[in-house]
DNA sequence: TATGAATGAGGCTTCATTCAT
DNA sequence: AATGAATGAAGCCTCATTCAT
């Protein structure tokens, strides 16, 4: 029986993927590089060839993981029809399908878990993500707002209502199990966010 | 070291209090039972004559800010006047207020590190947290619905979509520290979000 | 069965005395912090109590061997009567008893072993063992010149030629195990080392 | 990392030489296969090609030098003219250049660090080293008190003594770097050893 | 012969928990 | 009620050794 087949040119990511399941499944502290190994098929000492300590896999995960992410948003820059609702609506799907996908919900799950105290993933959201996710959104927003499509409302708070109505869903149904208390399609949940986030909530007319 | 009069009858709550602050600022798995008893300027052994375990001791802690928090939520069910926007407003800021308060954000801080990692706390959120916060926003739109203010709309999810808003604001902001990438004023930031929640975000009649 | 007392006053005494042994018999690295709380009676965790880890607990085992024996270094400075020969012989015998004690050639060993991978130590015998031990001697031969008792020669080269005829039977004899093929009685090791640094090997009168 | 010339008919020599400098540095324990093998110019595996196991390495090393070094000692049986004292003064100064060369300086080192816990170093070093420096030395000294030029002393503790002092300041000025605190010059040292060696330090006649 | 990926045993260190005082 | 010394179970990480290529 062999002990180990030798590497199949991408152990890094076998164990990267290892990590994210463990991690997220765990939390970072409780998780085990045994149990990461066990994970990866692999032994213990092998993740040491490829990483240099726990919190090293740790950063590694989430940088290999945000640059999926990134590289997976559409740029919202492309040409954009003059009737915005149904793009948006068609963008919004596509954007809650890639934050609703394990890798992404797993991700987030370590974020929300580990950013607080560890520095280096701190500056990560800070310095890359967030702003990178913030120039893409409220530089659409603003815009639409300067062709007259859109009211004229503070962008980053746009942005961030708009994110936060998406994100506030991945949080409660996917990572708090909230869909066995209150189970939504996510189809309905995009065509409602939009629903508000365009027209608002408000009867139109006056009230009858 | 602070030498505080001894107030044994009071030990309780003030290891609680050490608690919250030592597990929101290190995680669960990081913060020692020590570290937990200096900041409640007592020892270690002393914890245990008041909670079993350090599990206990953070179901302790989630379940008392919990309440807290709960009993805080202004009734909804009170009386409302016919304009509820600026009302609206006004419960708003009471409620950002409230999320933004530092025991909330310690607390959510909290949960959202360890909720999936701990079944109890689950079980708290989605038994007690959830149906109770959803009921109460989410009873009150569908009364201002059948009333005919607000439009008819799923009130599960747009009770949902309005505490993202809120939400997304206290985690980016206070626990990601992204205040210091794009600083916003609470005041401004609950104006924003009901102007959105509200009236949408198109502009109102024809384009020009 | 009680599964521990509480410490006699002096665990950290007894924690030295079990470190150095175990040092000395297998070396630093060798050693494990669980054979050293065996050899004291108690456990390994408890070491930590008393020691931020292993290296710290080598130096402190040093530091404190070689404070007492610099403490038993018999005050050279002291009347010294004209016929210095016995007198040296005397404090001769006293010095290699001490050099002989097992806590010293216990020391003596881990230093030999250590003080070239550990710079605390090399610092620790540069600056504070060397230039006192020296400084002790080398100004009691250099008086001995100036009052005409010996000849002038480097005072210096002549205390370490002295410290190294002793030297060699400890490490030899002592820590090399050389008593089972050359077995010496330590009186007449300082006799004969006294006889050769005080009168030279040579035949005094001109040869027959 | 050099890249010489393919030499492979050398390579244990090139691991023995590299094994030397990792080992007198770092301490046994301490160096791992990986360090001496990059000193080597090759890797971890082929050194288990020439050697069976780090221990192995050790012996091997130690046995190789120790036999250079051997070989290296002048035959002091060889003829000795009448007046001793120049000739010995020049034996000395090889003697204390043999002993200070590197790889001299490292076996030593490798030697006191070692030979304690590696039953098989202890072993050569009482079974070959000793006795056969002790016979050449003592044998020599043994001829001249015979020829009356020396006085009648226990020959092997008279070269003990010798050696003792020779020894000495490699151990304190080569390994202890006790030359940066009291620096000396290897001509004065050997010159004022054989000083005392054959004259002692006591002023010849009476004191004036 | 040489490589270097993989293994797995072992050690240092931490820390929740216990318990004598 | 309070203390804090002591325990011992893990867990991270290292590294000698093996072995497929």
């Amino acid at each position: 029986m062999a002990r180990w087949q030798r590497r199949p040119e991408d152990r890094p990511r076998q164990i990267l993927g290892a990590a994210l399941d463990v991690f997220a499944d765990k939390g970072f502290a409780r998780a085990t590089m045994d149990e990461i190994a066990e994970s990866a098929g692999i032994t213990k000492g092998t993740i040491y060839l490829y990483f240099r300590s726990k919190k090293d896999l740790l950063l590694a995960v989430i940088r290999a993981e945000l640059e999926d992410f990134m590289a997976l948003l559409p740029s919202l820059s492309a040409a954009v029809p003059s009737d915005i609702e149904p793009h948006a609506r068609m963008l919004g799907r596509a954007f809650l399908g890639a934050l609703m996908a394990p890798a992404a919900t797993k991700t987030i799950q370590v974020m929300l878990s580990e950013l607080r105290h560890v520095p280096e993933l701190k500056r990560l959201y800070q310095e890359e993500a967030l702003p990178r996710a913030n120039a893409q959104v409220a530089g659409f927003l603003t815009a639409q707002m300067e062709r007259g499509a859109l009211r004229a409302v503070d962008p980053t708070i746009a942005t961030r209502c708009l994110f936060g109505m998406f994100f506030i869903f991945v949080l409660t149904q996917e990572l708090f199990g909230a869909s066995r208390v209150t189970p939504m399609a996510p189809e309905t949940v995009v065509d409602t966010v939009f629903d508000i986030f365009f027209h608002g909530i408000l009867t139109k007319g006056p009230m009858p």
